[in-house]
DNA sequence: TTGTGATCATCT
DNA sequence: AGATGATCACAA
């Protein structure tokens, strides 16, 4: 996805501007890396990477947000913990349109639809990665050239406790409904901050699972995912504070 | 195969 | 326009 340019420009984590693949020690740091990021197009960021913007993200679909992580240094790779372990923080990015609006949900992890039964809310995956997240909001207005978009501004945030209170009813709803067996009624039209939608490599995708009951049957991959109305929010709340 | 990174494509 | 369901690429 993130292929390296063959013409040897600079070496990744080498002579780069920023540092590659390289873990930041502390918040600060991370702070002060991600500020460094703002204002510059993804064309500058991934010259100094070494890597090849491509023409479209059809087929690279997560290539803005791998090569922030790579820029960053995250290093959770693709297991289901922080993208930063270590500082228990997760990295979003998020594809903005040019008056700062979400042009997209946002995905926050897969949904274990055989072990939802017996989760608990704060020993869970969702839970766990919005505890604390790091948004690096993106241009993404599909008509700008991907090497054109700008990094915008990142902002930490933490849930409040009524963002809290609204994921956690949505989750719990969704959840009730996964652990009774009741997925075909489970549509994207649920959830008010919060809602389930496929996240497959293809439709036809089936993953085995069981009811209370214990009846097996198999049932679309799953995932969690934030609407747009609420991503907005956090970001309107950040940016009205900061002015 | 499952989980990560997400955006695409189409319908209302 | 906004939102839902479908889909693409890669790592372990």
């Amino acid at each position: 996805m993130l292929t390296h340019s063959q013409t040897e420009s600079p070496t990744p984590g080498e002579r780069g501007r920023f540092l590659w693949n390289q873990k930041p020690g502390d918040l600060i740091e991370l702070e002060a890396r991600a500020e460094s990021l703002s204002g510059i197009t993804l064309g500058q960021l991934a010259q100094d990477g070494g890597y090849i913007v491509p023409a479209e993200l059809r087929r690279a679909k997560g290539w803005v947000g791998t090569l922030i992580e790579k820029a960053l240094g995250a290093s959770a790779g693709s297991r289901a913990i922080p993208d930063f372990p270590q500082l228990g923080v997760e990295l979003k990015t998020l594809p903005i349109d040019q008056n700062g609006k979400p042009l997209e949900s946002t995905f926050v992890c897969s949904i274990e639809l055989s072990k939802i039964a017996d989760s608990e809310w704060l020993e869970s995956r969702l839970f766990g990665k919005l505890s604390h997240v790091l948004w690096v909001p993106v241009e993404g207005t599909r008509s700008l050239p991907v090497a054109e978009r700008r990094i915008g501004t990142p902002l930490f945030w933490r849930p409040t406790d009524e963002e809290v209170d609204l994921l956690r009813a949505d989750w719990e709803q969704l959840c009730l409904l996964i652990a009774q067996g009741r997925t075909g009624e489970i549509t994207g039209h649920l959830g008010q901050v919060l809602q389930v939608r496929p996240k497959a490599a293809r439709g036809s995708s089936r993953r085995r699972t069981s009811d209370e009951e214990g009846a097996l049957y198999d049932e679309q991959p799953k995932g969690f995912y934030l609407r747009p109305r609420f991503t907005h929010g956090i970001l309107q709340r950040y940016f009205s504070l900061s002015c």
